[in-house]
RNA sequence: AGGCGCGUAGCUCAGGGGGAGAGCACUUGCUUGACGCGCAAGGGGUCAGGAGUUCAAAUCUCCUCGCGCCUACCA
């Protein structure tokens, strides 16, 4: 028998590896291009070369694996594209730690020598997270791997770049930009982070050049006044109106600022005057723009001070300025108070230094227009957003949308393909290297030194990875993708970028499905971080409890916009559920030594068959609507509860006497009936718990299809809708459930087998007395009687279901008492249900409006109740007089 | 400052106008021919608080309180 193969417990490793192997082998992934089949495509969000694994990778690997396999077996040609990103600024970093360990620098190698360096590093452990997304048992085609950097994508960023450049959308200018001195590149508006900190603000006196005193200007980072180039006040500022148009002289410098009218001027905060300073701040930027300021730059690239700072500060840390600057002012007066301040700073998101705005050179997105087709492809349904709130986010970003930061001065990226020429400053920006000045065709060319935010080419992941701007098949069929599924954290980062440069460059959506799933936090509700020391490697999870386990319990936490409280307990739960699995395949496969020769579902006989067979119509329809509306909770759920608690709990139970029964007949279509419902529970399973499902399926006798992932979802069988199996079933469970609370509340043990007494008639009396077989066997029952006139000895333990009344007795097993407690409290709650009816049924106004259905419902339930109410007030009399016997 | 979301059993959460649900945890009993990662039976909730709409509110509306997040600003 099959089941000797079988440990008693599912080991999930070695089962893994083998799956593992077999659908790569086996190309299952791989999509026919078929064109009678419906194309389904998902966008993976390709993880940083340098990442490992973590939680919210599992999860949103494990989603979309969900959706790939779910509509696989709908029947779709499916495509899921695996891919990494290569995270300049990242990987540079890593790298350039690595060769500080040497006590070398990129610089001393050169560019070239350090490139090839990263592609090393990249070739070494670039892969590692790619590993890793396979052990999730991630259904991508691996024959399509892309990379953001290598040739066919650095293809797609060259064309965008150049195109977006000939319409005027992409531009080079001078301005005020994001500087991170530390990774030394400029960066994005996203990329910052702001977080509060504890600093000063500190008022410091600026003398009035015409001698007639000082104003005071309040700053939280003294060290730019030195840049200071005008001071301003609110023009409706009584106090100071008068100032605006002279002059006040900078300390140390001596610079003439002059006051200026703004009405950006706060009369509330600080002192009402504000330094301007345009070269390190934003808001001064702007100020000074509109004022026509100069810009004095005094802090450098590296967060130095440089020669415009003055003689006596030059060459200073920033941070060693400004304590210099406050002692020095101490000195000579100027500083007329300091308070302790709180306010947030901006953090570089790589690296956490402070970041300094600075001005200088950059390349830019006008995202403007773009941002609207973005918008609007939204706004007309193109595009869903689910849970649908995110879109009111997605709209107010794009429509404060700033103009992006595109540039990057590392060295790790795609290069910017613009050149100057030497001879005539001609600016080239060109798809081919070019060789020759187009204006002086001078050869003297030299390329822009800069590389592009790794953003700028996840944004054209959607297409570039189908192979833009080739028309390629995989781009017809495949384009748009069917679904994009990640977390909310890159929505601008990544989703709206890619809306905006997909509707632009393919004139389509990217996507038809934005699904926005949870993030995963530590059981406390915390982000997991490492410095907090809360996180859970998934790694860990699956070597500890294998990937099926870990997957169900994302599965089953993954509702809808709701973050997930993670857990290794949960995984652990899940886990006994994976082994319960297991056991019923086990116990199945004991007894289905070859496959049904047809399986002819018209025939289906007997009221557990039926029963089952109805529970798994309505199932299949539940969970393939569920995982179309991505309510992967819903599916995970409504599984569980089905295997575990009406396969093996009723089912599995109510079929063994057919199973080892002697009536050959009975035990074949028992053992049909049962192939049929395992390999259908397996197959709705599959998405899911890919591997153990698998595993099973390959051990059910005589299948064709080796391969689950191919195996078609399951149709509608038509015929086998047995409402009336489902209402019998259900009276049999109450039968014998009633039974086994008497027994378990009365402390019987289970060496006892009692009697059953059943007062009915008609229909019920004549189905009972057909299951009375299994009546007896699930309730622990020496035997059964059930007819009108049954009389029931003095001292019975008693119930009611569906108006028959069950006695068992309980003479010499228990003393009366404990049953008169017992049947008290059936009554108490029977009280309280039938108080809350009655009170509905009494309101003139309920019956008035409320409809026809719902009063009958509540009166037919009032009388159950009543009738239940009235059957066990009889017994316990009847109790109370044989006790007092 | 603006926006979004969440308060339901001890815990984690489903549900979303007409009988308070699940999983885990808990209690009791159990070598029941797959499973103790198991079986059976239980206990446990003024659905945050208040007001309103309604015949009927956990569910819809408003307010209050508490918690979380996002965006922007912060001299």
């Amino acid at each position: 028998m099959a089941q000797r193969d079988l440990p008693k417990g599912y080991e999930p490793m070695e089962v893994e590896k083998k799956w593992l192997k077999f659908w790569n082998e086996n190309q299952s992934f791989t999509p026919a291009l078929d064109p009678d089949r419906e194309p389904y495509c998902i966008v993976i969000p390709p993880p940083n070369i340098t990442g490992t694994l973590h939680m919210g990778h599992a999860l949103n690997l494990t989603l979309q694996d969900i959706l790939c396999r779910f509509h696989r077996q709908q029947g779709c040609d499916v495509l899921w594209v695996p891919g990494t990103d290569h995270a300049g600024i990242a990987t540079q970093n890593v790298v350039e730690k690595a060769l500080a360990a040497e006590g070398r620098t990129r610089q001393d190698l050169g560019r070239e020598e350090f490139i090839k360096r990263v592609w090393q590093w990249k070739e070494e452990y670039g892969g590692k997270i790619l590993n890793q997304i396979s052990r999730m048992g991630a259904s991508v085609d691996w024959t399509r791997l892309r990379f953001t950097l290598d040739e066919g994508l650095s293809r797609a960023v060259r064309e965008v770049f150049v195109q977006l450049y000939e319409q005027g959308l992409i531009y080079q200018g001078d301005y005020i930009i994001n500087w991170c001195i530390r990774c030394h590149t400029a960066l994005s508006d996203l990329e910052v982070e702001y977080s509060e900190i504890s600093g000063g603000l500190y008022h410091l006196r600026y003398p009035l050049e015409d001698g007639s005193g000082h104003l005071v200007v309040a700053t939280t980072r003294p060290e730019t006044m030195l840049g200071d180039t005008a001071v301003a006040v609110n023009p409706e500022d009584e106090r100071y109106r008068y100032l605006i148009g002279k002059f006040a002289l900078l300390p140390f410098l001596n610079r003439r600022l002059p006051v200026i009218g703004d009405e950006y001027v706060d009369k509330e905060f600080g002192t009402g005057c504000l330094k301007i300073t345009p070269a390190h701040d934003p808001n001064d930027f702007e100020l000074g723009r509109v004022h026509g300021l100069e810009i004095v730059q005094v802090i450098d690239d590296q967060g130095r001070m440089t020669a415009e700072a003055g003689e006596q500060f030059q060459g200073l840390d920033r941070q060693e300025c400004r304590t210099k600057i406050l002692n020095e002012l101490k000195k000579l007066d100027l500083l007329e108070g300091a308070e302790d301040y709180r306010h947030s700073v901006g953090h570089c998101y790589r690296c956490s230094s402070v970041i300094e705005p600075y001005v200088s050179r950059q390349w830019f997105v006008k995202t403007g227009p773009l941002a609207q087709k973005a918008r609007d492809a939204v706004s007309r349904g193109h595009t869903r957003i689910l849970p649908e709130h995110w879109t009111r986010t997605y709209y107010e970003w794009l429509d404060n949308i700033r103009d992006w930061c595109i540039s990057r001065q590392i060295w790790w990226g795609h290069r910017i393909p613009a050149w100057t020429c030497l001879d005539c400053c001609e600016l080239i920006v060109s798809r081919e290297d070019p060789s020759t000045c187009p204006k002086c065709q001078g050869s003297q060319l030299e390329q822009d030194q800069d590389v592009l935010d790794t953003w700028f080419s996840s944004a054209l992941w959607p297409f570039s990875t189908l192979g833009w701007p080739e028309r390629t098949r995989d781009l017809e069929k495949f384009y748009p993708a069917s679904v994009l599924v990640t977390a909310f954290d890159i929505l601008f980062f990544w989703v709206a970028r890619m809306m905006m440069m997909g509707v632009h460059f393919m004139d389509q959506v990217p996507f038809r499905h934005v699904y926005i799933h949870a993030l995963v936090r530590d059981v406390q509700g915390q982000k997991m971080s490492k410095s907090k020391g809360n996180v859970i490697d998934p790694l860990v999870m699956l070597d500890k409890y294998g990937t099926d386990a870990f997957r169900f319990t994302l599965t089953a936490l993954a509702s809808m916009g709701r973050d997930i409280k993670m857990s290794e307990d949960r995984v652990e739960g899940y886990r006994h559920f994976i082994n319960k699995i297991w056991n019923a395949a086990r116990f199945s496969l004991m007894h289905l030594e070859q496959a049904p020769e047809k399986f002819d579902s018209s025939r289906v006989e007997g009221l557990a068959h039926k029963w089952i067979m109805h529970r798994m119509e309505e199932i299949k329809s539940q969970v393939a609507e569920a995982l179309e509306n991505y309510r992967f909770n819903d599916a995970a759920q409504t599984m569980y509860q089905f295997v575990w608690h009406s396969f093996c709990d009723w089912y599995l139970e109510l079929i063994k006497p057919e199973l080892y029964g002697d009536d050959s007949r009975l035990r074949e279509k028992a053992r049909d009936n049962l192939y049929q419902m395992l390999s259908e529970i397996l197959i709705l399973l599959h998405p899911m718990i890919p591997f153990v499902t698998q595993e099973i399926w390959s051990r059910l006798p005589g299948i064709n299809e080796q391969d689950l992932s191919r195996v078609p979802y399951p149709q509608k069988r038509p015929g086998c809708d047995f409402p009336e199996a489902a209402r019998d079933m259900e009276f049999l469970q109450q039968v014998i459930t009633a039974v086994r609370g008497i027994r378990s509340e009365l402390n019987i043990a289970p060496g006892i087998r009692l009697e059953l007494l059943i007062r009915t008639e008609g229909r019920d009396r004549a189905f009972l007395e057909k299951h009375q077989d299994l009546i007896l066997g699930l309730a622990g029952l020496s035997g059964m009687q059930a007819g009108e006139d049954i009389d029931p000895p003095g001292g019975c333990g008693a119930a009611v279901v569906k108006g028959c009344e069950l006695f068992v007795p309980l003479r010499g097993v228990v003393d009366i008492q404990s049953e008169l407690a017992r049947l008290q409290k059936e009554l108490s709650k029977l009280d309280k249900d039938l108080n809350i009816v009655g009170k509905k049924l009494d309101n003139p106004g309920f019956l008035n409006n409320a409809p026809r259905e719902v009063i009958t419902k509540e009166q037919a339930k009032a009388g159950r109740i009543r009738e239940e109410k009235e059957k066990l007030e009889a017994l316990q009399k009847r109790l109370e007089s044989i006790e007092q016997d």
